[in-house]
RNA sequence: GGGCGGCUAGCUCAGCUGGUUAGAGCACCUCGUUUACACCGAGGGGGUCGGGGGUUCGAAUCCCUCGCCGCCCA
């Protein structure tokens, strides 16, 4: 006999053990199943489990599940992503924690020993953490992006590109984070906005004063960049200007030459109408230099600190130091003109936080737009589909307009760029160290010494390739022919552009294929006040601890509801709870079939039910079947999960189990059996729809009702999803527990309403009753009777005085509740009813008899309101006379 | 500045290929231990669907406009 509750904490360990040992998790053999494929959006290797993993992890595991059940070769590929910037950045605030030396006093070969050590240590806990969550995925097919086969893909990529021209070598401006010292792409780069000033500056004219003005002013929000100025650009149609192009200024601090120049990029209108071009550190100055020719004059180093060709005094002060000295030096000279408030733009390095620096410096870059162009009309074309469709607004919007991706990092922890550099600056880039001493031996004539570029590759890179590297690639094995392209990617739309495209762009670059068919965008779970979750603000909800105190279920249960088209969910805890409780309610139903005898029968066939409410279950149970099987085919997880809570709570527990108590409680030994049977079907089937979402408590119930009854062939993780005909739907049935659901509905209203004792039994009299519905009674009265708490259901041609009447389809229902009617409530009760009635009759005659109503709408929809106002109409005349009766009664 | 969402019951949300009296869960009120379940059962109250305009026989649903909230890109 099953436990009052359900006990998850014993449950769960115990029955992932034992599916993961059962092999269950790796995709059949059988070579007539289709192939179904998810690829892991891959955590942090040095990571743990947050509440977006939890979410999106869910819904991969329902869909994997989902497609396992009905018999696909379902393979969800695990596996960890390096996260180079991410886990170098915590090693090296653990040694500095640790008050070791710093990584480059350590030294490359130590620092990387270190980061695979602290890999090694915490490597496995978010395997662990997604085992607790339930994941089916594939562990003997794990996969780390530095692993040995997903280096030699990586390898294999740069190297064809960099052969076909699509990866290349430029020294221009990219943005540089000071505090990890490398480069990073326009992707790891957050703009904000921040409270700035715009100081006004005058250059003195170099030689004659024209009109009598000697100077230029320009304006900056970057004083200490003057030392680096290379021109100052007026727009050519500004007449204030005009006169002074091609003349000279004499840059103050610096104390050089340097040109006025006409361009197109001066905005006449902003500050002084005269800026002075950096070449060196900015973006858009760059620009204009490389327009007119003038050379990049750089003046700060790797850690932003002043460098270079500038005064002495500046060399080695931090840039806002430096800001702070040119300020001066500036007003010292007379030469401060103006200084304004400003709202400013400013780039911050999204990992380090601080103000990211435009520098020149010789980069990896991969040619992404040429990549893009098939990326994009893999989406035009519907090769690849965004689910919610409008994603791919945003992903075109930035494929369409894409920058060359600069790929490498000045980092050490990640895949070293296979280049290697000749004495003489030549670049021989190949797989290994072998090859490019060959290519350098072919080029020189004879032996070199190389030197390995310095750099490594951006974490993206390797994760741009997971889809294919993953199985097998560049191998030709047989999971890369089985399972690529996959299926379906779950994913955050935080990652479009980091991920999504680029997986795109080189899955069809590489394979010529989509990498995936369909990408599932999740949303972001945020609190219960819709915040953002974050460890600062103190409202994160850890996964692990919800699973432990409401079971994984519930949670699970909670991400798939709440999974709709919506970008946020606010969880809550309620929630949870509430689902927690709907897995208790299906352990109670369970427990109640097995006080009730209800064993599964072998051979029972459903199809051959006789007793009406097992007809109607069938049905119900069939419509279910239907509905999440559609649902979750379109990843609709909310549209399925309410499905199946309305069906196991609302239909099968409320009505069906209500139906049967008197059946399984009476001395019909056929119709007894019968309900048995189909009792222990329908909660088998309910276990079946309910294992993707619910993987736990479905399993536990499954192995527990397997010990009566017929056998069971395996664990429910593999049992065959239902599928049933159609030819189960039963519309009679329906129509016949409809109205004894109605009618017992009422009953209970009014003794509600009329605060009947539950002790008190009370006949009941229908009058009217056509064919149908008498034959409805008989077969149902007892139902009826133990369900209203009824004393008898009778027919009559009069309802008896003194009883309260209600309408049901043509027939007049009178529940004789003498003694406890209180006249003016029933009054009142009447009345409302008849107003109710009299509301309707209202609508519908309006329509009606609007001749453009009838003439235009469809006409299914105007039968249907003129079969509606003609009932109407009987069930106000009805209650009208009751009502007049009730008055002449005092 | 461009783009994308959202605004429906006290709260969280569904409904939005136009056509029931606009639904659910939670919360609330009343009643109830009838041998599956109080993590429960029965009943009930509660919304002029953000404002305005338009299309239509008919609009929460389609179009326009305004407002507020949020996100992304520049």
């Amino acid at each position: 006999m099953l436990e009052k509750t359900y006990d998850p904490k014993s449950a769960e360990p115990r029955l992932y053990a034992k599916w993961e040992s059962s092999g269950a998790f790796a995709p059949t053999e059988d070579p007539a199943a289709e192939p179904f494929c998810l690829v892991i959006p891959p955590p942090n290797v040095t990571g743990s489990l947050h509440i977006g993993h939890a979410l999106n992890n869910t819904l991969q595991d329902v869909l994997t599940r989902f497609e396992r059940m009905r018999g696909k070769a379902a393979l969800w590929l695990p596996g960890t992503d390096h996260a180079g910037i991410a886990t170098q950045m915590v090693v090296e605030r653990q040694l500095a924690a640790e008050g070791n030396v710093s990584r480059r006093d350590m030294g490359r070969d130590a620092f990387i020993a270190k980061v695979w050590e602290w890999k090694a240590s915490s490597a496995g806990t978010i395997q662990n953490q997604l085992r607790r969550l339930g994941a089916s995925c594939d562990w003997s097919r794990e996969r780390f992006t530095l692993d040995e086969g997903l280096s030699q893909a990586v390898r294999k990529v740069f190297v064809a590109l960099h052969k076909q021209g699509l990866i290349y070598r430029d020294k221009r401006l990219v943005n540089w984070d000071p505090q990890f010292q490398t480069a990073i792409s326009d992707l790891e780069v957050e703009t904000r906005e921040v409270q700035g000033k715009m100081w006004h500056f005058a250059y003195p004219l170099e030689g004659e004063a024209i009109d009598g003005v000697s100077e230029i002013v320009i304006a900056t929000t970057r004083p200490e960049t003057m030392l680096g100025d290379g021109a100052v650009a007026v727009h050519p149609d500004d007449p204030r200007y005009q006169k002074f192009i091609g003349r000279f200024v004499r840059l103050p601090i610096a104390d050089r030459l340097i040109p006025i120049i006409a361009d197109e990029y001066p905005d006449p209108e902003k500050g002084s109408g005269a800026v002075k071009i950096t070449g060196a550190h900015d973006f858009n100055d760059f620009q204009v230099a490389a327009r007119h020719g003038l050379s990049l004059i750089s003046i700060m180093d790797e850690q932003a600190k002043m460098a270079g060709p500038i005064p002495e005094r500046y060399l080695g002060l931090d840039r806002y130091v430096a800001r702070k000295r040119v300020i001066a030096e500036i007003e010292e000279m007379g030469l401060l003109r103006l200084i304004e408030d400003k709202l400013i733009a400013q780039p911050f390095g999204d990992r380090s936080g601080v103000v990211i620096e435009p520098f020149l410096t010789d980069q990896w870059y991969v040619d992404a737009h040429t990549l893009a162009q098939p990326a994009i009309k893999a989406v035009e074309n519907g090769d690849m589909v965004f689910e919610p469709r409008n994603w791919e607004k945003t992903y075109f919007e930035w494929l369409r307009n894409i920058q060359p991706w600069c790929v490498s990092r000045q980092l050490w922890w990640g895949h070293r760029i296979p280049a290697w550099h000749g004495p003489d600056g030549t670049i021989f880039v190949e797989e290994s160290e072998a090859e490019a001493k060959a290519a350098a031996l072919a080029h020189y004539g004879h032996e070199t010494v190389l030197k390995q570029d310095e750099d490594v590759l951006d974490t993206w890179f390797s994760s741009a390739l997971w889809p294919f590297s993953t199985l097998g690639w560049p191998q030709d094995t047989s999971d890369l022919a089985r399972f690529y392209p996959t299926h379906t990617l779950v994913t955050g739309f935080d990652i479009i552009f980091f991920w999504v495209a680029r997986m795109m762009m080189m899955g069809l670059h590489f394979k010529g294929e989509v990498p995936f068919k369909r990408v599932f965008i999740n949303a972001l779970v945020r609190d219960d006040k819709g915040q953002k979750m974050s460890k600062s603000k103190g409202n994160v909800l850890d996964p692990l601890d919800l699973i432990d105190e409401f079971g994984c279920d519930a949670l699970r249960f909670t991400f798939t509801a709440m999974s709709g088209q919506a970008r946020d969910i606010k969880l809550s805890r309620q929630r949870i709870e509430g689902y927690r409780n709907f897995g208790t309610k299906l352990w109670n139903a369970a427990r109640f079939s097995q006080m009730n005898e209800c064993l599964r029968e072998d051979g029972f066939d459903p199809g051959a039910a006789k007793q009406i409410i097992n007809r109607w279950i069938r049905g119900e149970t069939v419509k279910t079947v239907l509905a999440v099987t559609k649902a979750l085919e379109a990843c609709a997880f909310d549209v399925a999960a309410q499905a199946l809570y309305r069906f196991v709570w609302n239909v099968f527990c409320d009505w069906y189990l209500e139906l049967a108590k008197p059946i399984l409680n009476g001395d019909d030994g056929e119709a007894k059996a019968e309900t048995r049977a189909m009792t222990a079907w329908a909660l088998d089937v309910c276990l079946k729809l309910l294992h993707p979402v619910m993987p736990f408590v479905t399993e536990e119930l499954w192995g527990k009702l397997a010990e009566f009854g017929a056998a069971r062939d395996g664990m429910l993780i593999t049992a065959q999803w239902p599928v049933f005909p159609e030819a189960w739907l039963d519309a009679e049935a329906e129509a016949e527990i409809d109205w004894v659901i109605a009618l017992v509905s009422e009953v209970r209203s009014i003794r509600s309403e009329m605060n009947v004792p539950p002790s008190a039994r009370a006949p009941l009299t229908l009058v009217g009753a056509g064919d149908v519905a008498k034959a409805r009674l008989v077969r149902n009265r007892d139902l009826i009777v133990s369900l209203g708490r009824l004393e008898s259901v009778k027919e009559a041609d009069v309802a008896p005085a003194g009883a309260v009447p209600f309408v049901i389809e043509e027939v007049t229902a009178a529940l004789s509740i003498a003694g406890f009617i209180d006249l003016a409530a029933e009054k009142a009760r009447l009345a409302k009813e008849i107003a109710n009635f009299a509301g309707d009759i209202e609508r519908t005659a309006k329509k009606l008899d609007n001749p453009d109503f009838v003439a235009r709408a469809r006409e299914d929809v105007v039968e249907d309101n003129r079969e509606r106002l003609a009932e109407s109409k009987i069930a106000k005349a009805k209650l009208e006379s009751a009502m007049d009766r009730l008055i002449a009664l005092g």
